[in-house]
DNA sequence: CTGAAAGCGCTTACAG
DNA sequence: CTGAAAGCGCTTACAG
């Protein structure tokens, strides 16, 4: 019934220049005001659109003006990633660039390197984004082989000449240290899932640099000569339930003395081992998540998170890859990171002799 | 330096027949297979390809052929959504597309009707898959308006005239009710996390009917007359670890009985608040889920999960619009549900007296 | 089995 | 300030 008209085509710019009364071109003019139009016949125009409820036919466009406005997101390859910040970039990717006008095409990893020569050569995309990206990823080199600019998100090893945007990880690690410390929590660890080895070589780098460095600077008490490798212990469990209790358990066998700790997940998981381990979080216990806001309320204690800015980084790049598209890219431009933002929650206690600033 | 060329303009249909010292039609031909070419030419042709890595200009084919191979992806209006299971939709969507030539564009809430107005009027998708659509969404009466196709993941109430496939979410509550009810838990609970008002009406009731329906046949070992609904119990918490956990103790105080559980969502929050209840899920307590693998396996007792087969549902959704799309589309087809299937694992123990069958 | 030509619906010089 | 015309790269009758 519905959805069963036989589709009288939809109307052209022609009907609507027939029906304003003027040449096609003025209609053209009209809509992209690259050219002067008359109050009278620019209104004529508008009032034909509107009854012909008119919009210019995209394939047409990409065809006549070498640009389809539609940017290609290549998913990440195979391997352990979290679904749902993964659908949070996608939607704030693909409502940035409905603001620059343009869409957002889904590549997804079953396609390999040849989906990204596919929408280049095929002119189906004028630009790339790039998730998650791996270090010996075969798609780094398709998309530098491609003529249409790439965007990635995340700064992997190797990224010569590729334009780059990303939370800035290291930043992220100062903050939480420092939070950490500022409490008087001198013994941290740091949980980072384990991802596929190819992957690791991206943020988790940064992260843990930044830990170490904010320990260097805050010191432990002990003075600055003290060996910061103790601060800060890095462990890189499996990302299950099941993996961050046992990376836990071990991490607390060997140093005991841990009471501040932070995940780079979701802080389901950690909280539950440590509150499992008789831990009390939010009471003796630090915690500091890297994760999006709802993860971090969704616990009995609210959790102290990190926001990834997962919204800030997509219009950061969308708006790279835009710009790309329109001044004529040319090579790579800086890596551009996002500063994190501390949310202040309930799951960082203060301890006795804090300095408490 | 890479991504910097000028772009030498990408080889067209011409290169090829010159270079393969043909006709473009012929090439074209070729490549359609609407008409046979001399085994010689052909390969001429394939070898003018190659070399050149010609791939067909997709503005001119959309142009010319009337048609983008592109469907567009209508992501969920604005409410409380499992981003994890919607990207798992969107992957296993693109996935499918490709599999027939098609692409997917991913249409946001924030354009509401007005979107899909826009990708059907401009002739950028040729279809449409709308996720999770509510009851009064304005979206339906725009979908129903377009001339394109679309088909909804979800059997909402005033369906007419639409294309609808969908998990059996009856068949989902039976199946769950009939496997705890075997095991001999005879008073259970059914959690459904509490969504906006206008969504509500989608797959909460078929879910209730067929738990309902299930506890009618099986009966509770009290008689062909016993109180139904005494069976089975339905709460609508919030989707948080807190909603989850006041939700299920205020469950208890009135119904102490309880022993077998369901839950339509990620089972992590429902786990911990049962343990951290004193119920021992797997041991005294029965606890189905109906969710993703490895959410079931993500907790420390591995979770007997109803599995909502999104990859099958996501094909099924995929295959009507292609052929919806490619036939001639014509009014709307018999609502198509999957099968959902009970994955044993540990949760679901066996109660005294328990029927096993 | 193959080729020359028209045309899909736009945009943009060219001309006034 | 406006119009007539060419052409983007395909596909598909039409003609042989």
């Amino acid at each position: 019934m519905s959805n069963s008209s036989a589709g009288q085509s939809a109307p052209t710019s022609k009907d609507v220049a027939r029906l304003a009364g003027v040449s096609q071109s003025t209609v053209s003019y009209a809509l992209s005001g690259k050219r002067s139009v008359s109050p009278d016949v620019k209104d004529r125009i508008n009032r034909a659109i509107a009854e012909l409820s008119y919009q210019p036919n995209s394939g047409a466009r990409a065809l006549r003006g070498r640009k389809s406005h539609v940017i290609g997101l290549i998913m990440p390859a195979r391997g352990r990633f979290d679904r749902s910040s993964m659908m949070m970039f996608v939607l704030h990717i693909a409502a940035t660039a409905r603001s620059y006008g343009y869409d957002i095409l889904i590549v997804t990893e079953d396609e390999g390197p040849d989906g990204i020569r596919r929408v280049a050569k095929t002119s189906l995309c004028d630009a790339l984004i790039i998730m998650e990206i791996a270090t010996a990823d075969p798609r780094l080199e398709a998309i530098a082989a491609v003529d249409i600019p790439g965007v990635l998100i995340g700064v992997p090893p190797g990224r010569e000449g590729f334009n780059c945007v990303d939370l800035d990880f290291a930043a992220a690690g100062e903050l939480a240290v420092g939070r950490l410390t500022r409490a008087g929590h001198t013994r941290i660890g740091l949980l980072i899932p384990r991802m596929s080895s190819t992957q690791d070589k991206n943020f988790p780098d940064r992260l843990i640099a930044g830990a170490r460095n904010a320990a260097a600077v805050q010191g432990t008490g002990g003075g600055a000569n003290s060996n910061n490798d103790d601060v800060v212990t890095v462990i890189r469990p499996e990302g299950t339930y099941e993996g961050v209790r046992k990376g836990l358990a071990e991490l607390r066998s060997h140093q005991p003395s841990l009471t501040g700790f932070i995940c780079m997940m979701n802080p389901f998981s950690p909280y539950h081992a440590l509150t499992a381990g008789g831990l009390d979080v939010g009471a003796t216990t630090g915690l500091i998540a890297v994760c999006d806001h709802d993860e971090a309320e969704n616990l009995p204690v609210r959790i102290t998170n990190i926001d990834p800015r997962r919204e800030e980084v997509s219009r950061l790049a969308v708006a790279r890859a835009v710009e790309l598209v329109e001044t004529g890219h040319s090579g790579a431009t800086p890596v551009q990171l996002i500063e994190p933002l501390l949310i202040e929650r309930d799951s960082v206690p203060d301890r006795p002799g804090a300095a408490t600033e």
